[in-house]
DNA sequence: TATATATTTAGACAAATATCTAAATACTTT
DNA sequence: AAAGTATTTAGATATTTGTCTAAATATATA
């Protein structure tokens, strides 16, 4: 839980989720939707993936990002505990 | 938005709000709880209360902290957001 | 009014974080 | 094999964060 919200904590982050939601995207085609350099994006995408927020699987030369929503069923959790 | 994840980046800030989803408790109640020195545990209120996750009434010489599921709401939809 | 209790504010400090540039690694194409 | 493209790793740096102690503020009580 606290990688998760580590993970959250950030608005880039939570942009990179965003984009994740319409469709899988390059590392390279995710870091071009931002005024940030490429190892930047990167180290977001580590954290991440370490709170299993996303998966990544190499094509080519290429690594392919995906959402992980199963995660995001935790984080309903909690929050449905608040509210009753 | 930015706040909410901010106030929720936090193990301590989190059991406060579990604590409080229980009853309302004064700052020095919520204090006693943890091992955690009174400035400190007023600062995370704070912060708390900025995100308006939490409000406070005072009560003679003591401040009563209630939780406020409201805004859980705002979190919960970004969530859904995620669930399809 | 003086003392005790409840809470916050102020200021300091070590640890964590977001960012950068430069370099390394891995794959593709010529 | 060499050169180009995609991505990460390494190392540095400024900012933010969580914590503390000491002091200030506010209320209650003797």
């Amino acid at each position: 839980m606290n990688d998760i919200f580590k993970a959250l904590n950030d608005a880039t982050r939570r942009e990179i989720l965003d984009l994740l939601k319409q469709k899988d995207m390059s590392a390279g085609e995710i870091a071009d939707a931002f005024n940030i350099s490429k190892p930047s994006i990167s180290h977001h995408l580590d954290i991440l993936k370490r709170a299993d927020l996303i998966t990544s699987e190499k094509n080519g030369q290429f690594i392919i990002y995906s959402i992980n929503t199963t995660i995001m069923e935790d984080v309903l959790q909690w929050i449905l505990t608040f509210k009753q």
